[in-house]
DNA sequence: AAGCCTTTTTAAAGAATTGCACAAACCTTT
DNA sequence: AAAGGTTTGTGCAATTCTTTAAAAAGGCTT
């Protein structure tokens, strides 16, 4: 139900709302309004209000919201008020980086295993990680329930990975490789490839 | 003018449109149609039907549109039909990644110039690039002219690295960094923090 | 060259998203 | 306890975005 009711568009908001609410906790602000919070991240009072209150009604009038209070209700929403174990494929520089990357932390994920298709780097260790053989994969994820994955493989190893990471029983994809990846419907994909970024920039350039 | 009169999400997926394309030319395919793409980047035929005829007509009835012809066009219309300078800024392991990555090679960019502030790093080499002194930022690009930067800087100092590279001339900011900036309005960024990504998922898992 | 199939282009309709503006509620001060 | 200053939540309007559908155009077959 609440999959269908709520527009996906907010929910790509969400995480920004709470990244700075985070960010403003960190400085030990109590309370905020969806005023100061649409400046820190670029967006209207209204949309952040409109936004929020589609979950319920987290904030007082007159006074704002209360910003611990808030995080807990989007931290619940989001489902990141839990730890996902995440599969890192591909131990390339990217994968490395994100193995070691300690910005997981607090944010809902840890990495859980790493795999990579070169005889020279299995089972060598990266970060406190034995790199495990790319062959293992479908019966790893499956075994250990996993439904998170990064995908740091080269483009034209991507779609097969991710065939591979989807018969595991993957449910979210992290995709690092410039390529549009093909997925049954219940697989959700978000793309970070670093040439589209850039690319949606350069237009606007004079 | 032509910046007013064309939706920036519309500008959003023509890098896309334009990668699937640049795959199609690799499996030496002359021509496609807007069905045929519609299915390689998961949107409807219409949609890429419509965004395309903003810029005029490329394609032809009963044909599609020709491969090789309408990348011409996107590279243009988004200007990578040149290459841009980039400056990569923090070399942990994330820049390190990004000043080695092949994956910019005939999309329109290079890194050419990496910074950090790390006296231990300042002076060694990376890949092909001597690290530069971050001192020497606002100096060093004015003077190269670079207008496009990737930030790889922990969240604590990224907002302080934007002023300075918004300083220097910086008119396109790629941000690794997990916080959101604040820029100019002249200035873009577009977002790549991980944890958004992954966040941007969990809400629809079982 | 007529007929049929395919595919683009585009105008109009429909859907989704955003912005506006105000009542209601809360706090603080007097 | 009243008045004044804030700020939320929300119905409605405005805008933006997407889909539909049909006309036009090209190619292929007979």
């Amino acid at each position: 139900m609440k999959k269908n009711d709520i527009p996906d568009i907010i929910i790509s908001r969400l995480p920004v709302y709470l990244r700075a609410l985070r960010h403003m906790q960190a400085q030990h602000k109590q309370n905020t309004s969806s005023q100061e919070l649409g400046v820190r991240v670029g967006l209207s009072a209204a949309q952040i209000r409109k936004d929020l209150s589609q979950f319920g009604e987290f904030g007082k009038q007159g006074t704002g919201y209360n910003i611990a209070f808030l995080v807990d209700k989007l931290r619940e929403i989001l489902r990141v008020d839990q730890v996902w174990d995440v599969a890192v494929i591909g131990m390339g520089d990217m994968g490395h980086a994100l193995a070691r990357y300690q910005g997981f932390n607090d944010r809902g994920f840890q990495v859980a295993v790493v795999f990579d298709n070169d005889p020279g780097k299995v089972g060598t260790l990266v970060e406190q990680f034995i790199v495990r053989d790319m062959q293992e994969i479908v019966p790893a994820i499956r075994k250990s329930g996993i439904k998170v994955a990064m995908v740091c493989v080269p483009a034209a190893s991507a779609q097969e990975v991710t065939d591979l990471l989807v018969e595991a029983g993957i449910k979210a994809i992290l995709n690092y490789a410039p390529i549009s990846l093909s997925v049954p419907k219940d697989v959700h994909v978000q793309y970070l490839d670093p040439s589209i970024g850039l690319q949606r920039m350069t237009y606007y350039l004079d």
